[in-house]
DNA sequence: CTATAGCTTAACTCAATGGTTAAGTTTCAA
DNA sequence: TTGAAACTTAACCATTGAGTTAAGCTATAG
């Protein structure tokens, strides 16, 4: 059973399912890099575990790394997310959909409530 | 080791990182109610194996299931995803900042190969 | 009433995930 | 030049995930 072909939508999907990887991504919203020690401190798993982690956000294209002297720094790379995005997107209406009802039937209500409310 | 909390973030990302379960929502994007056969008839795994990403949908609030008489009708429920757009949405401006920078080095070539561009 | 359509459950396999500890490598600082 | 900081690699373990086949359970069609 080998998995011959992982899309990058899988990938991308894949590396989002898991808490401490979002938290990861997160910490790097700011821009700018930061070393893999300072990105594991806040966390109480080991640096083995965190190092995991970023190589899954690697592959995912999420991170890059760049190693100057003995510190490797990672720095978001948020690419991959456009097609995440885009693939939710398709299903957009359907909760804007369930807005839209909502908020027609909240005019409903009010109109209702105050036959007037536009006069 | 015990997974102590799941999230509902965590689930909806788990679940849309496998292709075949992208391909069964994608089957609901109509709207309408799909039969348990009918969704798996398009695939070459078995009938227990569509079932099981069936469940993994259903855990993650993305499908309902409905029983009338022995034929099980699945529906699309797109609420999930809504928290995970807005997840991703956070990052948005990265490629959209990456896009505008796109566009102004497309203008700044556009301009020093005609100079009289908006004369 | 019986056979089959339409699921569902159970039991199993194998690979991947997410964690651990321990040991290794490279670079900088004293 | 020695030691520690900053990773990295290796080996291991338990759990989960994705698939299988085989058997079971309703509901309906004949």
């Amino acid at each position: 059973m080998v998995k011959f072909q992982e899309t990058q939508l899988d990938r991308t999907f894949s590396a989002l399912s898991d808490p401490t990887r979002r938290a990861l991504l997160a910490r790097l919203e700011g821009g700018d890099a930061v070393s893999v020690s300072e990105l594991a401190r806040p966390f109480t798993m080991s640096l083995p575990a965190v190092m995991k982690h970023l190589d899954v956000l690697s592959d995912a294209g999420l991170i890059t790394r760049t190693k100057t002297g003995r510190t490797v720094s990672c720095r978001l790379n948020a690419d991959p997310m456009e097609e995440a995005m885009g693939w939710l997107a398709r299903y957009q209406r359907f909760w804007t959909q369930r807005l839209d009802a909502l908020e027609a039937m909240l005019n409903e209500r009010r109109r209702k409530a105050d036959p007037d409310g536009d006069a």
